[in-house]
DNA sequence: TTTAAATGATACCATTAAGGTGTCATTTGT
DNA sequence: ACAAATGACACCTTAATGGTATCATTTAAA
C-alpha cells in the first residue's frame, strides 16, 4: 500500500529543486544531473505540471521551466490528485449488484473517515511546508 | 487509490455473514450462493482465514468453516494485513541511493503521520462494530 | 461400499496500472 | 546552420490484483 506513486515523489523532489533556483531556469536535463532522476519520465512529469499551470516553459536552446505559483500555494493534496487521481480510498470495489448490500456498507463509512483525514492533512501540506524541514 | 483490496473485502462480507449464522458451518459454496461472490477465489480466501486462525475448517459432506475467535477480535488491520501485507503508506520508493536525500524525507514524515492516524482508525473497527450499523 | 460434497494445496491465466523508454516535430539562442 | 530544449505521442515491461482450474484427500450419507 502506498499513498504516493513514483510520479507524485518525482514531482515534489522536482519543485522543491526548482524553488531552490528559482528564478533561475531548469530543464530535464538539470534535473537528471542534480537529483539523478531518469529524464525521459521527468520530462512527462514536467509536461504534466506545466499543462496544470504549475510551471511554465520556455523552447529552444537554454529552455526549460520555472515556477508559476507561490511555493505555499501548491499543495501536495492537488499533486497527489493530478498523478494519482483524487484522493479516495474507498473507490467501490462492485459497481455492478452488490452495492446495495447493507452489511458492508458500513466498511466504506470507516473508509471515508479515514479518507476524510487523510485528505485534511494533505491538504496542509504545501511545498512551502515541505522546504521548512 | 483504494485502501482495500477484493480480498479484504471478501473476508469481511464472508465473516461478517458468518457470525450471523454461528454455529453453523458455512461452505464456500454457501457463500457463493448468499453473497454472490465468485467461489474459487472465495475458497482462497476462506483458506487464508483458516491458515492465519481465524477460521476452523471441516473437510467432507457438509463440511465448511466456522468462527474460531469471537468477533470482537477481529480487527480490520490485521485482516487488511494478512491479505495486503501490513498497513503502510510509506513505503520507499527507492530502496536504493536516493534515500539520502534530505530535502524529500519531510514527505516520508507526513505520509507517516496520516499512516498513524489511519492504522489507530483501522484498530479500532472490528466484525463487531461493522454488526453494529 | 459407493458416491457426492466438501476442503487442502497449488498451478495457472488475464487484466490493469505503474514505471519507464523512444521518436519525431518544433522552437530558439548562439 | 546547429545544438539544445520542449510538445506530443506511441510503445514497452513488470508486478500485483483478481480470478480460474485441477487433483488429492476427507467424510457424511444413501
Amino acid at each position: 500500500m502506498n499513498l504516493l506513486t513514483r510520479n507524485t515523489d518525482y514531482a515534489v523532489r522536482a519543485l522543491i529543486h526548482m524553488a531552490g533556483k528559482a528564478p533561475e531556469r531548469v530543464s530535464a536535463r538539470d534535473l537528471e544531473r542534480d537529483l539523478e532522476l531518469p529524464r525521459p519520465f521527468m520530462r512527462k512529469t514536467l509536461q504534466a505540471l506545466q499543462k496544470s499551470g504549475y510551471l511554465a516553459s520556455a523552447k529552444g536552446k537554454n529552455g526549460g521551466f520555472t515556477l508559476v505559483l507561490p511555493v505555499e500555494k501548491i499543495r501536495l493534496a492537488d499533486l497527489i490528485a493530478l498523478f494519482q487521481g483524487p484522493v479516495s480510498m474507498g473507490d467501490c470495489l462492485f459497481r455492478k449488484k452488490l452495492c446495495e448490500c447493507v452489511k458492508t456498507c458500513p466498511l466504506r463509512r470507516e473508509i471515508k473517515q479515514i479518507e476524510a483525514m487523510a485528505l485534511a492533512h494533505l491538504r496542509g501540506v504545501t511545498i512551502a511546508s515541505l522546504m521548512k524541514r
